[in-house]
DNA sequence: ACGAGTTATATAAACGGTTATATTTCTCTT
DNA sequence: AAGAGAAATATAACCGTTTATATAACTCGT
């Protein structure tokens, strides 16, 4: 009995591989986190950040940058809105367009979040992703291996002693 | 206003862009697949090619297997049952287990895909993902590229004309 | 300035996945 | 042989996403 059939078919099941593996790192994301009390989806971040980048944005152009639907758009807007980290409001000049801009709890969570967060998670994904080598799905597998044998969480800690 | 956010933002978001290319993969073969008159969710050929590899497994070998977890195995079992692919039988010396076998049109469909449809496939995955280089996020960018370029279903054709 | 078509957002339904929990069957100790 | 715990599957509830469609607001040609 095979250990791991999306893996032995190859190329074929490149999809399947993909999203797994993108589930996992954003499992791992949003523990860490967590574990700076911000309990939020990881699909979350991006609609922040975005906003936070580049002043407020309507529904759709949201969707656009963060490359999903636009009711999906809507709706997680919606939920970030329930949470008071966004706000919605009328464009001016086109009542159809509503902007979406950060509250202060929204802008403070990403103040924290770039100062504090999110750049060891950048470097712990970093670190993850460096040196490796073979074929795209080679990387892939040690990447997957990685993942495993040592969390995201432990490779920002551990970057922070040998530093 | 930015393009792509989540490509902007490199490693922070590698969770979201995994799985955002995983989907446009699977994409891309479920439109081959239906272009050869087989009209099945891309995550579904996994529990049909295991079965084939391996004859009858138990429901839960099927997850483990496939990397998912038991109730999503247990529905995705049951849509291709429904689907006349595949069949229940509880195990002969343990009455919890439940035996998934392919039924004949199950088998069917494993022989022609292994013949007609995977190898395009797998070859056209093939071509999207080598002669990559630089870090893993920039290899990630090409594919994405690539695929929006080039999508797998003409990949496929255009191997077969310049062979 | 009015109506046709277009654009922006919202809503509905479906899907594939998850976790938590229930149910059934087996196993093993005493 | 009985009863406790473990194991396999099923069910329920939820989540984030998708497509299709509805609704509301705008634009533009006549």
């Amino acid at each position: 009995m095979p250990h791991d059939i999306v893996k032995d078919f190859g190329y074929l099941t490149l999809g399947s591989r993909l999203r797994r593996l993108g589930e996992m790192v954003q499992a791992n994301t949003q523990l860490i986190m967590q574990q700076h009390g911000i309990d939020l989806p990881a699909a979350h971040y991006p609609f922040l950040a975005a906003i936070d980048r580049n002043g407020p944005l309507t529904v759709g152009e949201l969707a656009d940058v963060i490359g999903i639907s636009q009711p999906g758009a809507t709706r997680t807007i919606g939920q970030l809105a329930e949470a008071g980290l966004l706000d919605l409001s009328v464009s001016d000049g086109d009542q159809r367009r509503k902007q979406v801009s950060l509250t202060k709890a929204g802008q403070d969570l990403v103040d924290y979040s770039t100062r504090e967060v999110w750049p060891g998670v950048e470097a712990a994904v970093r670190n993850l992703c460096t040196d490796l080598d073979g074929s795209f799905l080679e990387q892939l597998a040690s990447i997957e291996d990685g993942l495993k044998h040592r969390p995201l969480i432990e490779r920002m800690t551990e970057d922070k002693e040998t530093k």
